[in-house]
DNA sequence: CGGGGACTTGATCCAGGTCAAAGTGTGTGG
DNA sequence: CCACACACTTTGACCTGGATCAAGTCCCCG
């Protein structure tokens, strides 16, 4: 199948070193509210990744768990093959998310997680990371506080609204993203193809599709190919309904 | 709305003292692999309540968050209310379960969580239980890998499955949590009506009321109101298809 | 400039939702 | 102790949102 080759064919990547202290994502990333000795011990412990190519490989569903990876640039989705070669896609992932909580309990990675378009992240091996937060209060909360948030979004993605009111949400999710990254959060540009929407938003591409066209028509945004512009985030919200991401 | 008023409803339940180094749970709540200063340390922490009501409310939606919450005792169930007052079940929780991880991060609890039936449990201060994590690395360990479980579960929650698998895999899931707490895995009484598990299984109350029905006629189970036998357990985890829980 | 993926559009089908109504325990007050 | 009220469950009839199947169309990229 076309889609499983795609995810096997996947190529791996090397690592080089870090500058925790002068990364640009501090309140978003493991740094957060940290004391300036815990920035450091943390360089000693994360190693980033240089520039690797669309399509690269972090982890892979069911290999051994032993590091959390942090997007640093670009946009990583985790995803998984259920039987019969179906893709769910889990997540997208932008510089500062955190992917491979839910693998520390079971001791094996859950999904595969790739880079959509070039990108660049750091691995965290998640042994020495727990170690450093059980001398460190601020880090230890700041990881409770980050699967915390996981939790609340994986829930909140539980549950059965309308093909209009996900791509809304998923629109303006992404925009709140953007925004709190520094882009415009009105215009930008998707990383991900149509599919990979769809299989996010557990619907068939064709309808994710249709959905965007008539959002078009109604004013509400513009939409060529990857590039999209939000023209009413009022009525975008009116329609999502109150579902956050 | 008969849901909502029932909601609110709720009362509010009182609180005793502790004894986690002789309670039964062990191996499933969060005394799991501590050494015993930890036990002790915990029992200083934990404020065990009575048997409560059936519907007694342990922590509302949009309520400052404090406390974790373990069942002890009976079922718990976590709520939403979305707009126009549908409900959405997001939870069945068992003695051992702890409930409120997705509220550290907001700082409010982002559910309700209800007994049904009666019931007894345990609210864990959430600052002193993560103070005591500073202090003791298994706590700490049992604390990430209790809460990357449920985010196991949550993502896994997320998916389109047809009614069919929903209900199996609902079914499957029980028996195992039952059997994980010395209960026959095969022979239970729902603690919840067909309503709860329909919102939470994202199905119409008619249509998991239909699928059971079927069930019964094709020899898989055996269910006469809230009573379930499992006559047939590996056939239902073929319908399943692989679902967890 | 040709090939192939990504995207769009149209036609049809069906799983499950919704509406309606009839059983079935259970508890409560007379 | 019975009758009634009520909440839960089941069953039936019908309808619809989105999946599926099937062509196109449009960009890239070699």
């Amino acid at each position: 199948m076309t889609t499983q080759s795609a995810v096997l064919q996947y190529s791996r990547a090397g690592n080089g070193h870090s500058r925790c202290a002068q990364c640009q994502l501090g309140p978003l990333c493991l740094g957060a509210e940290g004391a300036r000795a815990t920035l450091v011990a943390l360089e000693s412990v994360v190693r980033p990744s240089g520039v690797v190519a669309p399509g690269t490989l972090l982890h892979a569903e069911g290999e051994r768990f032993s590091s959390l990876y942090a997007v640093r640039s670009g946009c990583v989705k985790t995803v998984t093959i259920g039987r019969e070669g179906r893709e769910r896609v889990l997540g997208f992932h932008l510089p500062g998310d955190i992917v491979g909580f839910d693998a520390i309990d079971g001791g094996l990675y859950r999904s595969n997680a790739v880079t959509l378009g070039s990108a660049s992240y750091c691995s965290v091996p998640f042994q020495a990371l727990s170690q450093l937060a059980e001398h460190d209060p601020a880090l230890q909360g700041r990881l409770l506080a980050l699967m915390s948030r996981s939790l609340a979004l994986a829930v909140d993605r539980v549950g059965d609204a309308s093909a209009d009111q996900r791509v809304a949400a998923f629109l303006i999710g992404l925009s709140a993203r953007f925004s709190g990254r520094g882009y415009s959060p009105v215009h930008f540009v998707l990383a991900m193809p149509r599919r990979d929407i769809a299989n996010f938003l557990r619907l068939a591409t064709e309808t994710v599709s249709r959905v965007l066209t008539r959002f078009q028509q109604d004013g509400l945004i513009r939409a060529v190919r990857r590039e999209v512009m939000l023209l009413d985030v009022p009525r975008l919200e009116q329609v999502a309904g109150g579902l956050p991401p």
